[in-house]
DNA sequence: TCAATCCGTATC
DNA sequence: ATACGGATTGAC
């Protein structure tokens, strides 16, 4: 019949003639005028496990599953279990990575063949690939998403570079180290040493070491002969890591992984990692999913940072895919930081972990002392810090430091986090009534608050021109420095955050003026920290606005000297509030205990888990239409998101979270294969609940 | 009665 | 996006 006329690859498909006798060539030879005929290539199956079952790299979740296609005999050595592959998926070429290859197929219609190989190296390990599997279903997302965060860009002329020199033997055998400081300490870091998989929350001791800690404990899984993997939330701690890893393993036996490396020094490492040629792993977000092999223990740095939560589809947060992780492969998992989420709370409630803390002793010797201002209205009665309008406890705090030969910190609000106000008419700054501190405002609704001494300013009148109208100024670290400056005349101001972060700084007398989370480390550690931000962090409407407090001031605190050695902070919030208290008395994990209890009170995160429907109405409404939710589910709202969207909240107890997450899946699926045309973002346990 | 066209649905 | 199968239409 095909004589008859210009065969198409589909009449002969139809017709049942194997695909490959009628190949895609003999079509364009008929319709391509004046094209060179191509000789029908004649494809056959690979003898041995002929099917590659791949997932295919199209954003859409009813096609969130594999398919098989034949490998041709050709690629049978290159198209191989993890590896990338193009194939003709739905009439288009389209990028796919090789689950496994098996002998037969389950699917009755007919395979097409792959269509070529990208590359023979096994990018995805079996592992990661359950992994990714099971990150896609925890976060209603699809697996080619996941796989997106977890492979990195393949770069080919750093495939073909030949293997580094292997690295010689560890240069210090591993032992506790430093953990003998802690109640529990010795006992997880031998548990890993001994192959075993202990679980752990640390409070680490102000002014501790923890990027040693840490690769002690990375020494201990390598002992074992296990793999270690250790996140951290930026490049500053990244680089710290690497250097106490290098110290503790020796060099070359570990590799460091962030973002902004280039792509050719970022696949160069992870290929480090995927070929066996490291064992150990520090690194920001995305390195959570690095391929290490026979891993024993995963561990993460200050689990409250926000750096913490994947802003890409499906949004994970990579404490959350650690654990998924610890609990997949059996691995020793450990939660370090100065403050406490109420997430690792949570999970020392269900005894999925154990606390490793320092005694009370310990804690008071090694913490500064802390004093609240935000009662300390009264100005100064120095004369330069009336100038500098002051309250008196904070300037006389950094003037005893300075005066004792140490630099002292200044902790400001990021810049655009608490905008300054000035007067509408004349721009004259708005300053406090009680200690003509600068007045400053949350995002519109709040009142009106002094960014030192932290009073409301309800009521404000221009002492200028007499307008009583606020406009919002953008002021930054800068500002705040020179005003400081010129509090203390002579005194060098060094400016850290934004774009320009210091790291470490010299022991002289300074004012070091830092946004939260780019806090400089001070050589033999500061003399006291004033934490200004205290009204801007606390008056946010934000469910974890208490928590993110009580993080940002330990984290700064913690690199302050021990009230034995003069060590002391001033933080400007009202001395009645818990978070303050938990600084105070040096307390996070009771603070986390109070702040756990309180959200199970109010059905807040982690107590119950929330997902997130954002898109245009009619959209949301569609999606929760087709979700077959599980009964527990309590919608909230919804409310406008902006830009005409709008937001709808689920609620859920934790044991239903799966359910949830599963039915939203299934309904995206429904709604992609109907080809909805408004996308409805799904984000499950969202950082932002208000 | 058969081929051309339309439409819904699956995509290996 | 495209390609298939089934339904529908229309010319003989």
């Amino acid at each position: 019949m095909t004589e008859a006329g210009p065969p198409t690859a589909a009449r002969a498909a139809r017709a049942g003639a194997p695909a490959e006798a009628l190949p895609e060539a003999a079509a364009e030879t008929a319709g391509g005028a004046g094209r060179q005929a191509r000789r029908p290539e004649v494809r056959e199956p690979a003898a041995v496990d002929p099917v590659a079952r791949v997932v295919v790299d199209v954003p859409l979740a009813h096609l969130d599953r594999p398919f098989d296609y034949l490998v041709p005999a050709g690629l049978a050595d290159s198209v191989l279990p993890g590896s990338r592959v193009r194939v003709r998926f739905a009439g288009q070429l389209v990028d796919a990575v090789v689950l496994e290859r098996v002998a037969a197929s389950g699917h009755d219609g007919r395979l097409a063949y792959v269509e070529r190989s990208v590359s023979a190296e096994p990018v995805l390990s079996p592992a990661v690939a359950t992994l990714a599997r099971a990150v896609a279903d925890r976060w209603a997302g699809l697996l080619t998403d996941v796989l997106r965060l977890a492979l990195p860009p393949r770069h080919a002329r750093v495939e073909k570079e030949p293997p580094p020199d292997p690295a010689p033997p560890p240069a210090t055998p591993a032992g506790p180290g430093g953990w003998t400081a802690y109640r529990a300490g010795e006992a997880f870091v031998r548990g890993v040493a001994g192959g075993r998989s202990p679980r752990a929350v640390w409070s680490t001791l102000p002014g501790d070491d923890w990027p040693r800690r840490y690769a002690e404990a990375a020494a201990a899984a390598l002992g074992a002969g296990r793999g270690a993997l250790l996140v951290v939330p930026d490049r500053t701690d990244l680089d710290r890591l690497d250097a106490a890893l290098t110290a503790v393993l020796g060099p070359g036996r570990h590799v460091a992984l962030a973002a902004d490396l280039g792509p050719a020094e970022r696949y160069r490492r992870w290929l480090r990692v995927r070929r066996g040629g490291v064992a150990a792993v520090a690194g920001t977000r995305a390195a959570v999913f690095a391929p290490v092999a026979a891993l024993g223990l995963v561990a993460i740095w200050d689990d409250g940072d926000d750096l913490h939560a994947e802003p890409r589809a499906p949004y994970p947060h990579a404490r959350d895919v650690l654990l998924l992780r610890a609990h997949l492969e059996g691995t020793a998992a450990l939660l370090g930081g100065h403050a406490r989420t109420a997430e690792a709370q949570q999970l020392l409630a269900t005894g999925w972990a154990r606390p490793i803390a320092a005694d009370r002793a310990a804690v008071r010797a090694a913490a500064p002392r802390v004093t609240a201002a935000g009662d300390d209205a009264e100005l100064a009665r120095d004369a330069a810090a009336r100038t500098a309008r002051l309250p008196t406890l904070a300037w006389r705090t950094a003037a005893d430091a300075l005066a004792a030969g140490a630099p002292v910190l200044v902790q400001v609000p990021r810049r655009g986090y608490l905008p300054a106000l000035a007067c509408a008419r004349c721009r004259a700054p708005a300053r406090c009534a009680h200690c003509s501190g600068p007045l400053g405002s949350t995002s519109g609704h709040a009142v009106p608050a002094c960014r030192w001494c932290g009073r409301p300013a309800a009521y404000w009148s221009c002492p200028a021109c007499g307008s009583d109208r606020l406009r919002a100024v953008v002021v930054g670290a800068g500002r705040t420095a020179e005003e400081l400056g010129r509090a203390f005349p002579g005194v060098p101001v060094r400016i850290s955050g934004g774009a320009s972060v210091l790291t470490e700084v010299t022991g002289e007398p300074a004012l070091d003026v830092a946004t939260p989370g780019a806090e400089p480390r001070a050589e033999g550690g500061y003399g006291a920290a004033l934490l200004l931000d205290g009204w801007a962090l606390l008056s946010r409407p934000d469910l974890r606005a208490a928590e993110e407090a009580v993080r940002r001031w330990a984290n700064a605190a913690a690199l302050v000297r021990p009230a034995g050695a003069g060590g002391r902070v001033v933080v400007g919030a009202d001395a009645g509030l818990a978070a303050v208290q938990a600084l105070v008395r040096w307390d996070p994990a009771g603070f986390a205990e109070r702040e756990l209890a309180e959200r199970a009170e109010l059905g807040f995160p982690p107590a119950r888990r929330f997902a997130s429907l954002t898109g245009a109405p009619a959209a949301v409404a569609d999606l929760l239409d087709a979700a077959r939710l599980p009964a527990s589910a309590e919608p909230l709202g919804p409310v406008p998101a902006g830009d005409g969207a709008e937001r709808l909240l689920l609620r859920v107890p934790r044991a239903d979270g799966t359910a949830l997450a599963a039915a939203l899946h299934a309904a995206a699926a429904v709604r992609s294969a109907r080809k909805a045309p408004d996308p409805v973002r799904v984000q499950l346990d969202p950082l932002e609940l208000f």
